[in-house]
DNA sequence: ATATATTAAGAATACTCATTCTAAATTAAG
DNA sequence: CTTAATTTAGAATGAGTATTCTTAATATAT
């Protein structure tokens, strides 16, 4: 039994109905050409509802962004415990690519939004994006430097490998999501585990 | 003495200023928050003559990536004449990081576009760039596929090496885009070969 | 120098929304 | 059942801004 009564249940239940909504709408058609009423219709919410679950459009969009990028590290971190070296690299590449499978448009969203160059410098949306990535690339380096300590990994600079990991990472999702036949992304774990390691050299 | 005449030179150097004050302010602000007015303003130009070289926002945005593309296009092409093999790969990202050194307002847009994410899926401008992008991920795709016949290179599938190889040149000119202090891009020219040819494994 | 075409400035137009308001309908609670 | 709160539909409001129009100024060409 949850602490929480129906009513709050109910209310967040909805809530979660509204973002889902509105995130296939923005990933679809992005921020801007996404109105209200879109989600008003999408959700079967009427537009003055929309309004007692969120100030704004733009609070709307941060609250939908700033939910599942904080769902993303949880799952990022939760998968790399119990690990060490490599295969803690394994895991983590492999987290990702699992929660993006289960969540193709908020990956649309998730690069969009990447860099922020669609917003303002100064904008909150901004900010926050800004700061949660930067706590992505700053847990890899961390246990890319691991790695390195270990011996597992060559001495270079970790920011530069980090920036090579995600890369690498970003560019098969992007792949899989522009892609016209369906496929399994997970199945390109493999593959990317050794052109991280070992490259396309021949020996 | 150039086959044009002084009108239409001084035509093109007009239509080359906006273009420029253009991509400052896109890559900036992001296309829906740049207002005609701002360029208007910044290019010093009166808003209807903007109208006389360009048929609309949308028609000034297009004209802006689609020129701006097809540089990079035969930069990127030229580059790669007279070498073979891994050579000419690595003449191939060395032009890929000069051009956006050179331009890195453009890169913003440039990857703002890729994927046309901001864009509905009809949209003129979308249908461009994806011809554009899988123009240069085709031709990334036949030099490497040369370079594995030629044995330089592991049996691959071509397809996943292209991507492998765009994402890692992507992810350090980003890094670079968004890094607070200054740095040569081409100084990661080095790294970003040796990255893609051998991996961070130690041996 | 005069006729023609181009450019400028900014007002006028026409739309598209985000957001708020209103009054009726629905639901929950006592 | 009655009262209070929530939800609805859609109209009203109010910004913002792309695009066009008008008229004056400027440059170009003959």
């Amino acid at each position: 039994m949850s602490t929480l009564s129906r009513k709050e249940r109910e209310y967040l239940a909805r809530r979660d109905e509204i973002l889902e909504s509105a995130q296939k709408l923005f990933a679809q058609k992005g921020f801007f050409k996404t109105t209200i009423q879109d989600i008003a219709k999408e959700s079967e919410f009427a537009i003055a509802t929309l309004y007692n679950f969120f100030k704004s459009k733009d609070e709307l969009y941060t609250a939908l962004i700033e939910r599942k990028t904080e769902n993303l590290f949880k799952s990022i971190q939760e998968s790399a415990l119990n690990h060490e070296g490599i295969k803690k690299i394994e895991r983590i590449v492999y987290a990702v690519l699992d929660f993006f499978e289960k969540d193709k448009d908020f990956f649309k969203l998730y690069v969009s939004e990447r860099g922020g160059f669609e917003w303002d410098i100064r904008s909150e949306l901004g900010e926050t994006c800004h700061k949660m990535r930067l706590q992505y690339i700053e847990f890899l380096k961390s246990v890319i430097e691991e790695s390195m300590k270990r011996g597992d990994l060559r001495d270079k600079n970790p920011w530069d490998i980090s920036f090579f990991l995600s890369g690498i990472i970003n560019s098969f999702i992007f792949q899989w999501v522009n892609s016209p036949s369906p496929y399994s992304l997970l199945d390109k774990h493999k593959t990317i585990m050794e052109l991280f390691l070992s490259g396309v050299k021949r020996k």
